[in-house]
DNA sequence: CGGTACGTTGAGTCATATCAACCATAGTGG
DNA sequence: CCACTATGGTTGATATGACTCAACGTACCG
């Protein structure tokens, strides 16, 4: 887990480029904001929290990608959700006080800013615009939460599987040649979708076969969204 | 869907007596919310509001027992929480300002208020106590939700049932021979562990044989909380 | 009394997990 | 430079948990 000091743009420019809740703060609640952030880079595999850590600020992400996990039976992750760019993650704990529900671990490189819980205690208590987005966002989370419990408890792991594959198309995007903008190992989208790592290993190649999808050792080229939706079984 | 009008019990009572997120109001908001609720009466089955409706506010229960539930593959309920006594529902759609994400139906007969939703949009924009209470409830709501993924995605439907059971011993207590609080029908119970109506019955009946619980129909004795915990592989 | 909703049981099937073996790749250290 | 190890990917064989389908029992209700 290592650390690194260093430069970064202010917190202002940061928070419109990205769209991130802290554009909701006021011209002195961002200057402090960008006062008493630490920067941090982290490599793929850092660890930044585990599930069970009392922690004393949450994160924004600057640049990279982390996957925040719950561990279930015998270590198995629980890959809960991905946050990138302008996304915070760890301010579940730090408003309702309690330690990590979650592990956080690096997926790809990043520029992280490390932020007091202090911060943000005060800003949620003393301004109400971001509070109230705030609240938005948790919600937003929460919706999201309901329906994969929905989609874990009745769809079967193909579907599951086309379905995470979509999502990360919506989430990430892909390149000009269609490949997927985030490259994940087999176990980890394992982890996603709640299955064995073999079962994405057959699932994958099925959906190759069926030109769906292309494969590039971990990379991912998207041939056939329409298909995988059709696969997944969305409910509108 | 049969609406009574009639009175109740004042809302500052009641949010003290309940313990509910209401206790946070000031003297003024509670009288207003007081003055602008309407009481309602509803019988099991009925339903509050369905997914996707665009919702005008949203609900406290008083008495009763109302499940929170998506709607999946051909129709099949997933049922997400139970809401009770002091609880509120769909303030979600209301404060995110979206079609409700869930449905919500009558399990036990309700007393319940219904609140316009500018009332808590204006409560929670102007009283920054009670919305930093609205977002603990939601981050709490959402650390329920995840932690149920994983069980979801990584138990056994034996686990998971055993481990329901438990959850509802703790929700809503076991009276003085030692039966559940609340009866839910075989669908229901299948409905949250995620499962087919077949499988809950047989492992009840498992449980029954290994001396775990008792059966009366709808109503479940609890023998032995402990074999359920160690069945269920609770993580601590 | 028939109807409807719920509960139960058995039999058969299938998706998915598990176990095991093997290959490819990259990094490590002597 | 090569053996060594770790990590990730793949495939096949096998086991089994859980679902589906179907039949039937039970109980309440108008």
């Amino acid at each position: 887990m290592k650390q690194h000091e260093c430069s970064i743009s202010f917190c202002d420019k940061c928070a419109f480029e990205t769209n991130s809740v802290f554009k909701y703060l006021t011209r002195d609640e961002i200057e402090r904001l960008n006062y008493e952030k630490d920067f941090r880079l982290y490599k793929r595999g850092d660890i930044l929290y585990n599930e069970g850590n009392r922690i004393s600020g949450f994160y924004c992400i600057n640049s990279g990608i982390i996957k925040v996990f719950k561990t279930g039976i015998d270590g198995k992750e629980q890959i809960i959700r991905f946050a990138r760019r302008g996304e915070i993650i760890a301010y579940r704990s730090v408003l309702s006080n309690e330690s990590a529900c979650t592990s956080a671990k690096v997926v790809e490189d990043c520029q992280v800013c490390f932020i007091p819980s202090e911060l943000l205690i005060q800003f949620v208590k003393n301004n109400p615009a971001f509070s109230f987005e705030m609240i938005k966002l948790t919600c937003h989370e929460l919706a999201e939460a309901n329906s994969y419990i929905t989609d874990i408890a009745q769809k079967t792991v193909r579907e599951r599987l086309a379905e995470v594959l979509i999502q990360l198309v919506k989430d990430f995007g892909i390149d000009d040649q269609k490949y997927l903008r985030i490259s994940l190992t087999r176990e980890e989208l394992a982890n996603i979708v709640g299955t064995a790592t073999e079962s994405v290993i057959r699932l994958l190649s099925e959906f190759k076969t069926d030109k769906l999808i292309e494969l590039n050792g971990r990379r991912i080229k998207v041939l056939d969204v329409k298909g995988l939706n059709k696969i997944s079984n969305i409910i509108i």
